[in-house]
DNA sequence: ATATTTGCAAAAGCTTTGCATTTAA
DNA sequence: TTAAATGCAAAGCTTTTGCAAATAT
């Protein structure tokens, strides 16, 4: 948190960028391995150190977060406009949600607790369709 | 998510009592290797491989989960009536809130989304009491 | 008695780092 | 040109595991 890295100029890399946009587009929250894994399946010659080094800056550029939803594995977020998350307890997925973040529940917060709020997050848990789906046929 | 371990008879643990009280007490939420050397301090036989399967069975339990309070660390903490977080984005702590769970929010989304909501979690993001203070004396 | 818990130590897994080479600006 | 980005491989952490001894029931 108190890390104020000296600014160090960048420069355009084909994997973060790729690394990020794959993370922000298809919503997914993989871990460093996965994303490795996925990126080197078209360009082979990219190398787990690589990723973890722009997985680290991405995170440092604020573009990316680091998460748990629950299995212990650390999995990466893109940093959007807030959005909440649901996991499912069947089969472990969790998934970004259309739900609307409620700004004024940050508010009330800071109106009854005094403290200084700058955002805020939400995960939900429960049954996603699918596995609802799948417990009702048996 | 669907390890239904068949299950095994547990017998007591002193070790498995204090690590599950000093994290339920102290509203705390400390790494594998905190709660090691806390325990060990006061009693020097405890192994690191221990406290870590004891952490095992303890979520597995549904006892304690795992969290990432956005340092990467994989952090553990009590699973009591449920409540919420907040960070400090200076000094990097993380404390529980006196602040209620909002039910009402489940079940609004619960009718918006349709999902089958069991649960939630919260954490806010800010700056401390502490650290806003040192600030407004720089 | 019997199976769980533990210490110990090794193995496995995950993440970081040093160095020479390649590449963006 | 110059420093950032990369591949490679080794090092450093974190977490898991096998086994024999200790312990709870």
């Amino acid at each position: 948190m108190k890390e104020k890295k000296d600014k160090t100029l960048r420069r355009r890399s084909s994997y973060r960028e790729q690394i990020y946009n794959t993370i922000r587009m298809d919503r997914w929250h993989p871990t460093a391995m996965e994303i490795y894994e996925l990126i080197k399946s078209r360009n082979p010659s990219l190398t787990l150190g690589n990723v973890y080094r722009n997985l680290d800056i991405l995170v440092e550029q604020g573009l990316l977060s680091t998460r748990d939803f629950g299995d212990g594995a650390v999995r990466f977020d893109a940093v959007t406009a807030n959005h909440y998350h649901f996991t499912c307890q069947e089969c472990g997925k969790t998934v970004d949600m259309e739900y609307p973040v409620n700004k004024d529940l940050e508010e009330k917060v800071r109106k009854e607790t005094g403290l200084k709020i700058s955002g805020h997050n939400v995960i939900f848990y429960g049954i996603c369709p699918e596995c609802a789906a799948k417990i009702v046929q048996n």
